[in-house]
DNA sequence: TATTTTTGTGAGCAATCGTTCAACTACGGA
DNA sequence: TCCGTAGTTGAACGATTGCTCACAAAAATA
């Protein structure tokens, strides 16, 4: 009953996310969304309710898509999970795309703006990342690729933090070597953290 | 020669610095600023040229007050280095103000907007804190507190990427036990980087 | 076919943006 | 004391912001 839509809201969500990464939630005006999406601002409005509404859908569709795609490729699925967990950072630096777009879920959660669906918004695509490790961790462990007391949930969290501190690094334009050198540090940490005793033994 | 300047210009650059590390560049409006500084836009612009201008000035203040400060305190001076890098982190974590405001230079790299000044402020800050890890790693090693063939710039960068990392984290509200989690991560990873062999050795 | 319902279109709203500028005020030197 | 200079003030500019709404177009129902 009605007319039919004649966009598609996948590719709309798209280009949205696209932009918000690019610009930023406040760099974006309405004029630049029209022009992304080719979208009218009364259909948006009517579909979105607001802003707000476009950019909270756009953050759902990056976790969905992006982020979860991305845990899936390079932790969950390789057979060598060191090997994932190294190319998940690597495939962060070597973007291909010019000028690196960033990841939404670093510069939502530093443009903040204290949007609470927001935060929940992020807090989930995190808790993917750090799942992602967790998994790829456990599963390193049971092969024997590393000490057999690693502390798993630890270490993800410090995974987790490198892996948006690089990203901060990777928008801040600092060069590739350096990069590199994070992620191998990255891989070298794995093994340091064990789990917690009375005592610290040496090395 | 003429009237006196009524303001104190190291006052008005705190307030601005207040103000863009709550609301970033985009999220402060000049009548936000005129609120914060107390200064009317005539002054303003005849000072600083334009937004941009107080804002690079703002940057600079923020390089050679906050991070500068932050990195004596706890990278240069303590007599423990460990124990300062330590406290570098810890203190990221407990900044005792309600809403953490993050930091301006973690927030500018994401928030962007290619401003080429800015890119230069952005890089001389991370390199002064980078400066103080490898510092701090240096006597820490001739201490005999690291492995003799730590790579000490290895361990910089590592540093200086989780410590971006965090400050995500901080500002995505992750709960104080992940973060501090990260700290204890950050302490661990410390010794894990050696100088490239030929071939790895075990552990 | 006539009617109802949904969607597309874009001009235009009030509010706010960054910025300018003319009038005003205080100081030093003649 | 009067003038030149530097600083302060705040009204107001054009542009842009997020957003609304009256109208046109297309599909389903009668």
């Amino acid at each position: 009953m009605g007319r039919r839509q004649l966009w598609d809201q996948d590719e709309v969500l798209a280009s949205a996310m696209r932009l918000f990464r690019h610009r930023g939630y406040l760099g974006a005006s309405l004029r630049d969304i029209e022009e992304a999406t080719g979208l009218h601002p009364g259909s948006l409005y009517r579909t979105f309710r607001n802003k707000d509404g476009l950019f909270h859908a756009a953050l759902d569709a990056y976790n969905e898509r992006v982020v979860q795609g991305r845990v899936r490729v390079h932790l969950l699925e390789p057979a060598d999970p060191l090997a994932g967990i190294r190319s998940f950072f690597t495939s962060a630096i070597e973007t291909g795309a010019e000028p690196d777009p960033g990841c939404l879920l670093t510069n939502t959660a530093v443009e903040s703006f204290t949007l609470p669906e927001t935060a929940a918004g992020v807090h989930h695509g995190l808790a993917a990342i750090e799942g992602g490790f967790a998994d790829a961790l456990t599963r390193a462990r049971h092969r024997g690729d590393t000490p057999p007391d690693l502390d798993v949930a630890t270490t993800a969290a410090h995974l987790l933090a490198l892996y948006q501190g690089l990203l901060v690094l990777v928008r801040a334009g600092l060069p590739r070597t350096t990069l590199h050198s994070v992620t191998d540090g990255a891989m070298a940490s794995i093994g340091s953290l064990r789990t917690v005793r009375k005592q610290d033994d040496h090395e």
